[in-house]
DNA sequence: ATGGCCTCGGTTCGAGGA
C-alpha cells in the first residue's frame, strides 16, 4: 500500500497536475493541504474519474485539506474534537484498517507572533487528539505539511535559518512531543542522501540552488512503523511548468 | 537588499504563505 502527502498550493491551480502525477503514480492514498477551495467547488468528478474516492474539508482563500484513496472510507472525521478552529487543517478517515489523519500545520509566520502562538496551541492540542485516536486506532498514520523542518539536517542552510519560524526550538519540540507517542519518521526509517528536502521558496531559483526544507512528513504508528518497507520524496512534480512550491512524500507499507 | 515569487480576492495592491 503506498501513501503519499502533497502540498498542492491551491488545487484549483494544481488539479492538473495531481491528475497527471496520480497517472505515473497510482498511489493507494493521497492525503493533500492547501486546496483553497470551498466545498461546493471540489473537483469531485474529475477526481472520480480517475478511479478515487475523495473527502474533504475546505475554506474560502485559505488552507483546506483532502484524501483520495482508491479504497472505501470509513469514520470520516473534520477537525480535531478537542480545538475548535475556523481553519479547516484537518481530515481524517479509516482505509484497509489504517486510520490516516491527513495535517495542514499552521505556517506560524513569525516566532512570536500570534500566528505562532496558534501554530504551538494548535499542535499541542493535536498532540492530546492523537494520543486519544492511539487508544482506538493502533494503525496510525499523520501525514501533511507540518511547517516544521525537524532536524539541522533538514535544512539547507541551518545557520541562516537558525532560530526562525519551521526551524525554532519550540516546534522543534513540538514535533519531538508528537514522536513521543512513538511515531515514526517514516522517511528517517531509511537511509537517504543528504540535502533531500520536500518545499523550495519560489523565489530567489530555490529548487535549482536546492535551497530548501524538509517540512511535509508521514508519520507512523508504532504498530505501522515495522511495516513501512521505504519513503521516498519526488521532486519531479517541482521541476513542472507552474508548480506548487512543495512535492510529494510517498511512503509504502506493507 | 527594507527583496525577489505565487495565489487569492477583487481591483490595479495587500495578505498570507514558508
Amino acid at each position: 500500500m503506498k501513501i503519499a502527502t502533497w502540498n498542492v498550493n491551491s488545487l484549483k491551480v494544481r488539479l492538473p497536475q495531481v491528475l497527471q502525477w496520480l497517472a505515473v503514480n497510482p498511489v493507494d492514498v493521497l492525503g493533500l493541504q492547501e486546496t483553497k477551495l470551498t466545498d461546493d467547488k471540489f473537483p469531485i468528478a474529475e477526481i472520480e474519474a480517475a478511479g478515487y474516492q475523495v473527502v474533504f474539508s475546505g475554506q474560502k482563500t485559505y488552507n483546506g485539506v483532502a484524501i483520495l484513496s482508491h479504497h472505501p472510507m470509513a469514520d470520516v472525521i473534520k477537525n480535531n474534537p478537542h480545538f475548535p478552529d475556523a481553519q479547516q487543517r484537518l481530515i481524517a478517515a479509516t482505509i484497509q484498517g489504517i486510520r490516516v489523519i491527513c495535517a495542514y500545520v499552521p505556517n506560524g509566520q513569525a516566532v512570536d507572533s500570534d500566528k505562532y502562538r496558534y501554530k504551538l496551541q494548535w499542535l499541542e492540542a493535536l498532540h492530546v487528539w492523537l494520543t486519544e485516536e492511539l487508544r482506538t486506532h493502533e494503525n496510525l498514520v499523520v501525514l501533511g505539511d507540518y511547517n516544521i523542518a525537524p532536524e539541522d539536517r533538514d535544512v539547507h542552510d541551518p545557520v541562516a535559518w537558525q532560530g526562525s519560524v519551521l526551524v525554532s526550538d519550540d516546534e522543534r519540540a513540538a514535533f519531538t512531543k508528537l514522536l513521543g507517542l512513538e511515531f515514526k519518521d517514516a522517511f528517517r526509517l531509511f537511509e537517504q542522501d543528504e540535502k533531500l528536502f520536500s518545499w523550495w521558496d519560489y523565489r530567489q531559483m530555490a529548487f535549482r540552488r536546492n535551497m530548501g526544507l524538509r517540512i511535509d512528513h508521514i508519520l507512523l504508528s508504532a504498530a505501522l512503523a515495522p511495516r513501512c518497507r521505504g519513503c521516498v520524496i519526488d521532486k519531479v512534480p517541482r521541476k513542472w511548468e507552474q508548480p506548487s512550491d512543495h512535492t510529494p512524500v510517498i511512503a509504502t507499507i506493507e
